[in-house]
DNA sequence: AGCACGCCGACT
DNA sequence: GTCGGCGTGCTC
């Protein structure tokens, strides 16, 4: 043993016995203030995920305050931590490490965040570090010495809470958040002239929060919802927030760049922007006096964290708002089962719009199923029956029309002309499609030309199209329709995703989540194969289909107006009542209710464990919660890189107040698991969103 | 994650 | 005799 320390006992003045934090490296002087730092570090294992202790040398006791970047020495190795707080003396029983640098002096991570983050880690069974790392943005040392804001006398927002008119406990709502109070409520937002659009409603609720005192944060899926709640924010009273003034609305999107992302990031930690309109990490913003938190479309899969531990928006943001006391708002036109859920359990209040008032502002939605074609004497087969083409023409003489395709592309997919079995590439088996009118079909996974194809099933040679996506539909529309102009507008479009188009008639080709916002509403919506939305079994398919039709619909005028949506297709039946009698809330109930029965999520928790097979299992036999219910392993479509055998799947069920004990349960078995490197890969999901 | 320590096989 | 495999343990 060498190095014994003696440096600390210079400080025994007067007899008492020393801390033992002021044992320390000889030749470093420690702060006289909280000389202990419990750190943070930013290493993946997760039994590494609690905090660390290191003295603070003197040099750093003001500026190494709870939230700041740090560098320290961690098994012999420089790695970056956040302190999360200064103590006295230190848990540790053994010499203490002085910090290593002060990164800088920013308290990036508040203490309402932290606990957030701490909260979201244990909730999905990750560790505080990967959280940290969805939650804090990189730091841009630049952006952060830019001069500071001068403070200008904020603007006063508008009080106006017309958008919430229509919706019982509308009002009620605005008027808890004004007196500063934290009500919950699950909204069923509505088609609405100009001003009384989900955007308007949002930027009401935001500037009634403003005005009493507290800031708000906003999150929607995509940066054109940031734009659009911007913009009704304006007329709310709350400007963009403008470098060196105070008060205003901030965009925070990790697509602006990291610059862009910082700036505003610092704009909310410094309190100098009241509000935050931002993306699926936003809803980790340091918003100072966190008054209201809004989550719009709850069930766009953007608000689902690709990144572990995979917490999604509406959760996080409930969380939250226990948390620091804050109001909590999930808006949507349709209704997620997750949402219900909140409603049901009595955690939130439902605000939705009386009958009178859902017909009154919503379009006269038709659905042509083959009965109904049959009915007509129509052909049932047309992708574009008669009675849906007569609509457009009728329609487009007083505006722009809606086309929604629910796929993109050409022809995605292709079939043999002769037998009908789909056609797949001869050499990986792949899918073969179209990419344009005059292309050879190409493989959809390893790219290549299928020059000379040949049924494998029948030795045909012909190709017909059996799925039909967004740009071939435009085609066809425009050689139905000769002269109307025809836009199409989708991610993979060659114009990218429209954010509006103008009041003159047109036919407008989108696929889902791309529609534009037409300024007087559309007069029309078509909605095509409709059966395509609601095939398959996956859990929440239906709600999701019938959201994305309804955030069409949304953007056509009233029936009274001359308002029409039609529905092309024979989708599930319940789905299509609910689009045409417009009530998302009564699937999303009964939906829950089969959920109940069947003992599936929410009304159940779950968590999938998907690798190698004898990794999965020795995670998986480490658990004991009460009512665990193990189902699988199974083999999944995926492999660990380099395994030889396909992963498998374990699925982990309790029932729902079991959730906290799961999660916990889950991580320490997979700190077990890191501590002992079993090897292989696992991951562990809470609240899976596919689950086979 | 990285790095130590520690106990069993084929090699200069 | 040793060089070196990776199993187990620790890192404030």
């Amino acid at each position: 043993m060498t190095g014994v320390e003696h440096a600390g006992e210079q400080l025994e003045l007067d007899g008492l016995p020393v801390p033992r934090a002021r044992r320390r490296p000889r030749g470093v002087a420690l702060a006289d203030e909280q000389p202990v730092a419990r750190v943070c570090i930013d290493l993946p294992p997760q039994h590494l995920d609690r905090l660390f202790e290191y003295a603070v040398p003197a040099t750093m006791a003001a500026d190494a305050r709870p939230g700041t970047r740090v560098k320290v020495r961690f098994g012999g190795q420089d790695v970056d931590a956040y302190v999360i707080e200064r103590v006295d003396e230190a848990e540790h029983d053994g010499d203490l490490l002085p910090l290593r640098r002060l990164v800088s002096a920013e308290p990036v991570l508040t203490p309402a965040v932290a606990r957030l983050a701490r909260a979201v880690a244990d909730r999905w069974a990750g560790t505080l570090t990967d959280v940290l790392r969805l939650a804090v943005p990189p730091r841009h040392a630049r952006v952060e010495a830019e001069e500071q804001a001068d403070d200008v006398p904020s603007v006063v927002p508008v009080s106006s809470t017309s958008a919430w008119l229509p919706y019982r406990g509308g009002p009620a709502f605005g008027q808890h958040v004004l007196a500063g109070g934290a009500p919950r409520a699950v909204w069923t937002a509505l088609p609405g002239p100009a001003g009384e659009r989900w955007p308007d409603a949002v930027a009401q609720v935001v500037a009634t929060c403003v005005l009493g005192g507290r800031g708000a944060l906003v999150v929607v899926p995509d940066a054109r919802d940031i734009d659009q709640v911007l913009t009704a924010l304006v007329a709310a009273g709350i400007p963009a927030h403008r470098p060196g003034a105070r008060g205003g609305a901030v965009r925070l999107a990790a697509d602006d760049g990291p610059a862009a992302r910082y700036r505003a990031f610092l704009a909310a930690l410094r309190g100098q922007a009241d509000v935050v309109v931002g993306t699926r990490a936003s809803a980790f913003a340091p918003v100072r006096d966190l008054g209201l938190v809004v989550c719009w479309d709850d069930g766009d899969s953007l608000h689902a964290e690709p990144r572990a531990p995979y917490p999604h928006v509406r959760e996080v943001l409930a969380l939250r708002s226990e948390l620091e006391g804050a109001a909590y708002l999930v808006g949507a036109h349709g209704r997620t089962v997750e949402a219900q859920a909140l409603v049901e359990s009595g955690w939130a209040h439902d605000v939705s719009a009386e009958r009178s008032v859902v017909r009154r502002r919503t379009p006269r939605v038709q659905a042509l199923t083959s009965t109904e074609l049959a009915r007509e004497g129509a052909a049932a087969a047309a992708r574009l029956p008669t009675p849906a083409w007569r609509a457009i023409r009728d329609r487009l003489a007083d505006g722009p029309v809606l086309v929604q395709v629910p796929r993109a592309g050409y022809v995605p997919a292709v079939a043999c002309g002769r037998c009908r079995a789909s056609a797949r590439c001869t050499t990986c088996h792949g899918p073969l499609g179209l990419a344009r009118a005059d292309g050879v079909p190409t493989c959809g996974w390893c790219g290549r030309l299928a020059t000379d194809w040949r049924c494998q099933e029948c030795g045909g040679a012909t190709l017909r199209s059996v799925r039909v996506g967004s740009e071939r539909t435009a085609e066809e529309l425009g050689r139905a329709f000769p002269g109307v102009p025809v836009r199409v507008s989708g991610a993979r479009a060659e114009g990218g995703v429209l954010a509006a188009v103008r009041d003159v008639p047109a036919v407008v080709v989108a696929t889902p989540g791309a529609e534009p916002v037409a300024p007087t509403g559309y007069a029309a919506a078509v909605l095509l194969d409709a059966a395509v939305s609601t095939a398959g079994s996956a859990l929440g398919l239906l709600p999701d289909a019938l959201r994305r039709w309804l955030a069409a619909a949304a953007l056509v005028r009233p029936g009274s107006e001359g308002g029409t949506v039609l529905l092309v297709g024979d989708a599930e039946e319940r789905v299509t009542q609910s689009l045409v009698r417009w009530d998302p809330v009564g699937l999303a109930s009964r939906e829950l209710a089969e959920r109940v029965e069947l003992a599936l999520p929410p009304a159940v928790r779950m968590a999938a464990v998907v690798g190698r097979r004898d990794a999965v299992l020795a995670v998986v036999r480490r658990i004991e919660v009460p009512g665990l219910d193990v189902l699988g392993p199974v083999p999944v479509d995926e492999r660990s890189p380099g395994a030889l055998e396909p992963d498998v799947r374990a699925v982990l069920r309790v029932p729902r107040a079991g959730g906290n004990a799961l999660a916990r349960a889950l991580a320490a078995s997979m700190a077990v698991r890191s501590a002992k490197r079993e090897g292989g890969t696992v991951r562990a999901q809470l609240d899976p969103t596919e689950l086979g």
